[in-house]
RNA sequence: GGCGCUAUCGUCUAUCGGCUAGGACGAGAGAUUUUCAUUCUCUAAAGCGGGGUUCGAUUCCCCGUGGCGCUACCA
């Protein structure tokens, strides 16, 4: 079993758009794929034509390539084990639904939903199995010809699995250890349904692992109690020898409260739940997504890869390529995992420090246009440089940056309280006369030139450098003054400060 | 209800029988600074309860309790 090729996949269901748990989930079988370089398969399990979402698997492409999470095969992959959509997969379920027909080991139902409905409503616990297979409409308990009239007559059939009670089935998990369930509480599970000539979940799962020679199912932890069913399916075809290895990751928790991370927890705690913006073509709704916000896929990666796993030191910030390396599925915890999107906020901040600032500046620079300010790269690169330690989003530049590009028109209340005093504007008038004569400008030279002048004149430099970067900025706030004098330039700097010493006089008089 | 999984600071976690229980996020305090922020330093903060096993249990086992999941002709 250690020779096997390491083949796994992710296999979503086109009904929406791809959960954030179900990122991680990709993500570590991506990670364990590349470790044993080995195959990352993508494949869409569709056979419930009525969930079928529009536009859910383009979008969960475009989230994959955002991310950075490639696939060797799959659908829009290519690869020698397709078709990998599994409404174009029909004949093949067929066929091995015949096999376990005429092997004995299923049998073919007909009780219709409503009567089931029925039955589970007049019968308290109420499971189709080997107490109560017999009491039912099927292959069973009708005479061959009897099932046989019935399909000829167009009556639908679902085929079930036929489960031998009182036995015990093994589990072998990679992150759990061993889970021993008994068959008496697994029902007899519909395998396929006539109606739409498609089979359900377990039964494609079990068949397209097999033939795309998957080797371990690496999935989340709420179909752990599907999986003796699943060996009990791989056991009834005879493919123990090859059936793959089971993990089953810790489910992703609400941040606060009870139950799992959902939908609608997004929205109402401000953050997203989805790596891309989704517009629901039904009802129209728009739900955020990661990137759409501002979160650089690297740090929705990091911080998403640590949330059941770590790498056994205290390492924190790692690349894709390091967490490659680092992965191990035995290193993986057990018990649900809170969304602490506070550290995914941390993470975005620790990732934008990372990035080169030419990197932010192109990012930045649109924000800037939507703003109606064009300036060339090399200048928003220059602002980035000054700002990009106190954001934790691009966009936030705009909102801690926008004065170094336009002259204020507002004064912070505050600001001014504190520091435009009486004297201020003699301070700034004469700074500014200063500052026009002085040989030099650039702030490396200027600003010894400055503190002499303020010495000499026995004035406190926090009272006029601050009335001085109020007079710039619009409020106390803002880079080292001599960094934005510099980015200004002299012109922008004295006509800044000398227009807002003329605003400024008129509101203080009104 | 039944079945299963699970349990260390508020949160994510380290410890694979020896602990003064470590790190990170968040929180608080301080330092630096001409503002704000950054940065740096420090502080508070945890082993669910009860039984075993053992020289010794956070670590292994059992019971209880809590949390989570599953219980469809959905995945």
């Amino acid at each position: 079993m250690s020779e096997r090729r390491v083949r796994v996949r992710f296999a979503p269901s086109p009904t929406g758009p791809l959960h954030i748990g179900g990122v991680r989930t990709a993500l570590y079988n991506y990670l364990f794929a590349r470790q044993h370089g080995g195959d990352f398969v993508f494949r869409i399990e569709d056979t419930d034509s009525s969930r079928f979402v529009p536009g859910a698997e383009e979008y969960i492409l475009e989230a994959f390539a955002w991310l950075g999470i490639t696939f060797d095969e799959g659908v829009s992959f290519g690869g020698e084990h397709g078709p990998y959509r599994q409404s174009e997969r029909r004949e093949i379920y067929k066929e091995y639904v015949k096999q376990l027909l005429d092997s004995g080991k299923a049998y073919i139902a007909f009780d219709t939903p409503q009567e089931l409905e029925a039955k589970r409503a007049e019968t308290p616990n109420f499971q189709y199995d080997a107490r109560t297979r017999l009491q039912m409409r099927n292959s069973l308990t009708l005479s061959p010809e009897e099932v046989e009239a019935l399909i000829a007559s167009g009556q639908q059939y679902v085929v079930r699995f036929l489960i031998e009670p009182h036995q015990e089935v093994h589990v072998h998990d990679l992150i759990r250890g061993e889970v021993v369930i008994s068959t008496d509480v697994l029902d007899d599970k519909v395998l396929y349904k006539s109606a739409d000539e498609l089979p359900t979940y377990h039964l494609a799962n079990i068949v397209d692992d097999h033939l795309m020679e998957i080797s371990h199912v690496i999935r989340g932890e709420e179909w752990l109690p599907s999986a003796p069913l699943h060996v009990l399916l791989y056991e009834a075809f005879g493919w123990e020898e090859t059936m793959p290895s089971f993990a089953h990751l810790p489910l992703l928790l609400k941040p606060e409260g009870n139950g799992k991370l959902s939908k609608r927890d997004g929205d109402r705690l401000g953050f997203p739940v989805f790596p891309l913006e989704w517009h629901d073509p039904k009802t129209g709704e728009v739900s955020s997504g990661y990137r759409e916000k501002g979160y650089l896929p690297e740090a929705v990666i990091n911080f998403l890869a640590l949330l059941g796993w770590n790498p056994g030191n205290d390492q924190e910030l790692m690349t894709l390529q390091e967490m490659v390396q680092l992965f191990d599925l035995s290193r993986c915890s057990k018990a649900g995992a809170r969304f602490d999107y506070k550290k995914m906020i941390w993470f975005n901040h620790e990732y934008i420090l990372q990035k080169d600032d030419s990197e932010i500046a192109a990012q930045f620079q649109p924000i800037l246009k939507e703003h109606g300010i064009d300036e060339p790269l090399e200048r928003v690169e220059q602002v980035v440089t000054l700002m990009k330690g106190r954001i934790n989003f691009v966009y936030e530049l705009w909102e801690q940056a926008s004065y170094f590009f336009l002259p204020p028109t507002t004064f912070d209340e505050k600001s001014l309280k504190k520091w435009w005093k009486d004297d201020a504007p003699t301070y700034v008038a004469e700074l500014c006369d200063f500052i026009e004569k002085s040989p030099v400008f650039e702030g490396a030279a200027l600003e010894p030139l400055v503190m002499d002048w303020i010495a000499s004149k026995e004035w406190g430099v926090g009272k006029v450098m601050n009335a001085f970067r109020v007079t710039l900025v619009g409020a106390a706030v803002g880079p080292h003054i001599f960094a934005l004098t510099d980015f200004l330039g002299k012109e922008e700097t004295l006509r800044r400060a000398r227009h807002a010493l003329e605003v400024l006089k008129d509101v203080k008089e009104g």
